[in-house]
DNA sequence: AACGTCAATATCGTATACAATCCGTGTTCA
DNA sequence: TGAACACGGATTGTATACGATATTGACGTT
């Protein structure tokens, strides 16, 4: 079976001809943590896996920049992002300003449509989770939250959520404690119900505690340094 | 005098070396109206403009347009962005819905520097103001409400705050039908106010209805046509 | 053995060159 | 006269080439 989330589509300033398409791979690829924050990409690298020149890789990685996905360094290159707790914390506090408000929008103009699509999501978000490939279901989730924006037919918020969703994952990707999503999925079941009933209130506060879900499932307490040290990468050696 | 807006500073992901510099100039300038929505931005005229190759000018053309100032088109070329009413309308409500939200943090952060950097904003704005140049007191208030997102703290808003800044600059250039600006210099003088006294609530509530102000002081109505008719831009000749 | 210096290499920053696309003009034909 | 077409100029899309900078490893010194 073949179901891939509907990709988390970059924002309204295109980058010109195949630069998108990269963009777009990458995207998904660091959305489902195959390319996991700190990882270098570098320009040849990048040019040579998609067959286009480096002028293009650049370009690709310099929107994926602009969506914070990417860190570019001054004569260093670029990697996938790092968030630090800090903007961790500010991510999901500027999720839990506008998500709640972009739901209750979208149940005002729900439709059979909306609803539909949504149900899909859920749907493919589960049978994801059953195959274990928790990468996939979080980008799968993400695509979820998207869909509710398109829904409320908000472009300016829509385009910022999706940054902040995309930050969201590599945020979740460093930090994510628990093993279980479970709570994700009651979450956006209830979610569903409200908008069906067009109940733009309830759709409105159980994203609101949606999103403290989401916020407290986070381990953003200090470590020992802020760089991963050695230890925490390969585990402890005993000399 | 020389007083200069404190540069609307451009996001996270610089774009590398020399483009930077000209992202600010270029964003200084549509910011102050002196480039004007719907102007083109050609490759080379930009790179010959500031002593550049045309590969530097186009790095700063795609930044800008990730801010939402410029327009690429494909295989057309860039374009100081032109809002549609729509858009209008959506970056004024996401403005309402953020900004009274960092004016809160502002206020519970607030500190003896922070209301100087303010007081100096307005004053300035108020200089520019008597002297009449409209551009650059409307880049001024900008820089104003981007100041309270600093003090606030939250990079992720603020960094978000900034592209909606920049883009109601456009709007305004578009849409602005007030002759005075006088309703604007007393919402910052009282936010001013409630920021000395750390009034956290009043802050918020005066921000909140500054947005509102701001966003009724638009001329939001469908015109004839979308694209200025050369009638507007020459006036009429009777044959 | 540890540290600092220096060269080699890899990667990025910028400039230039070529290919593809679009737009306006002028011509041709109905 | 008007519409369709073809051509030429201009501008962007992409590739490549060269210069600048940072990192890595070797070497010599303390």
């Amino acid at each position: 079976m073949n179901i891939v989330p509907a990709d988390l589509r970059s924002s309204f300033s295109l980058p010109p001809g195949k630069a998108v398409e990269i963009c777009h791979k990458l995207e998904a690829a660091i959305l489902q943590h195959r390319l996991r924050p700190g990882m270098k990409l570098a320009e040849d690298e990048v040019g040579d896996t998609f067959g286009v020149s480096r002028t293009v890789a650049r370009t690709a990685l310099q929107a994926l920049a602009h969506g914070g996905l990417v860190t570019i360094e001054r004569n260093r290159g670029a990697f996938v992002s790092r968030p630090t707790i800090r903007e961790a914390h500010e991510v999901f506090e500027a999720r839990a300003l506008i998500e709640p408000r972009i739901a209750r929008m979208a149940a005002r103009n729900m439709t059979p449509d909306g609803l539909a699509v949504l149900q899909h999501h859920i749907d493919a978000e589960h049978e994801i989770t059953e195959r274990g490939d928790m990468g996939l279901a979080l980008s799968q989730s993400g695509a979820f939250h998207l869909a509710i924006a398109e829904i409320a037919d908000q472009a300016v918020l829509t385009q910022i959520l999706h940054t902040l969703i995309s930050r969201s994952s590599l945020i979740i990707a460093l930090y994510w404690r628990r093993r279980d999503t479970s709570c994700e999925s009651h979450s956006h079941h209830a979610l569903l119900k409200a908008f069906a009933a067009r109940n733009e209130s309830a759709a409105e506060e159980i994203m609101k505690s949606h999103m403290v879900d989401l916020h407290s499932g986070l381990d953003l307490v200090e470590r020992g340094d802020s760089e991963p040290s050695l230890a925490d990468v390969f585990g402890r050696i005993d000399l």
